[in-house]
DNA sequence: AATTGTGAAACACTTCACAGCC
DNA sequence: GGCTGTGAAGTGTTTCACAATT
């Protein structure tokens, strides 16, 4: 229950693997589960996963395990996933589509609520049940929807000022697929996920 | 110049962020850059950047700076892109799609060579110049071509059936965006994106 | 004068080893 | 007996500060 020690960065990065992996036992109806046991299905130790739950002072049970509903629930109020995260796509090319589409069946406590492009060709369409929206309504459905997350899947050209736009619509988290660096004002977090630069991190092997 | 310590996994994943921009640069016609200019396109600390850089006994020349040409080639071929790279994608869905497409003009030296998938509705169509293909041809044109990455694009049930299908075409590198653990020998490197968990590590403010 | 390259110090994270508890 | 929780040790990474070089 001490908690005076500064969380590390990379353990809350692990709490949604923690996450997925629970709901899967829960799935399967399997209500206590082992740090060594949660080892398997993750990858990580056994000791960094009681390392990584004890600093929410996590009640795992000595000599049992930890109970797969409380520790899901525990972690999930931890990532602020207890009450819906709505999140905002701008870009409905194939990207954006996938992200739409992906993210829509699992997690309920994720919800992709709006879609955003330029294109007045896409711009009325549908993806699944959202109808892709003008950019110039960015504002008003932020605010209306409540969306608090904006994912940017547009072409590098367009990266920044999309993000400028999201910022001023009042959005503080931001998950970028463009191969740009945004330039941001302090206190918004940008995730940058660079298809080439995870391609490229892969060893080579040349045989 | 000294080589005698380990390289720390996270200085290689800093390079391609430094291929980059070198790039950018080279674009722009620079031909000198330090170690404060790259920081600032980049975001990391120059001290880490020199450091970086140094591990590879990389050239800079005190009082001036680095060579764009000279550093990004240099890079390229620690990362083993000076001869090109080839990728199948697996799941010709809107991700693999978007995969297939993203890559298609950046980087020269990293091409996706071919893109497969089990739907006979999609297979035989084309994204770009590549006619999607069966499952059934992947052995066989991960020889001819000489493909030796493979990105994973299929849903969560296939891909652990993908993930063995490309280890058993002799594929020793994998990027996996579908959100489970895959089980493969030692020696094949796996590197995941699972959308949701990017997505549920960015901070949630409420308001 | 400017900027790299690098030991040394500081900091961050993981693993060890075992006490504590069920 | 089995498994968690946690200080302590070990390892890895970043930052500091400055000597070396052009």
């Amino acid at each position: 229950m001490a908690n005076n020690t500064r969380i590390p960065d990379v353990a809350i990065k692990r709490l949604p693997i923690y996450l997925r992996v629970l709901r899967e036992l829960q799935e399967e109806e399997v209500e206590i589960v082992s740090s060594a046991e949660l080892s398997e299905r993750t990858g990580f130790s056994s000791e960094q996963i009681r390392k990584d739950l004890a600093y929410f002072g996590a009640f795992g049970t000595r000599g049992v395990g930890y109970r797969t509903d409380l520790l899901s629930r525990r972690i999930m109020k931890i990532l602020g996933l207890d009450r819906v995260v709505r999140v905002a796509v701008v870009g409905a090319g194939n990207l954006g589509t996938a992200l739409a589409r992906y993210n829509l069946r699992r997690y309920p406590e994720l919800e992709i609520a709006a879609v955003f492009d330029n294109d007045w060709d896409k711009i009325g369409k549908r993806i699944e049940d959202l109808e892709i929206l003008p950019m110039e309504d960015l504002p008003r459905v932020v605010a209306e929807r409540g969306i608090t997350m904006g994912i940017i899947a547009v072409p590098p050209r367009a990266a920044n000022e999309v993000a400028r736009q999201l910022v001023a619509a009042g959005i503080r988290a931001i998950l970028n697929f463009s191969p740009v660096k945004l330039n941001v004002e302090d206190g918004v977090h940008v995730h940058n996920i660079d298809l080439s630069i995870e391609l490229q991190s892969l060893p080579v092997e040349q045989n």
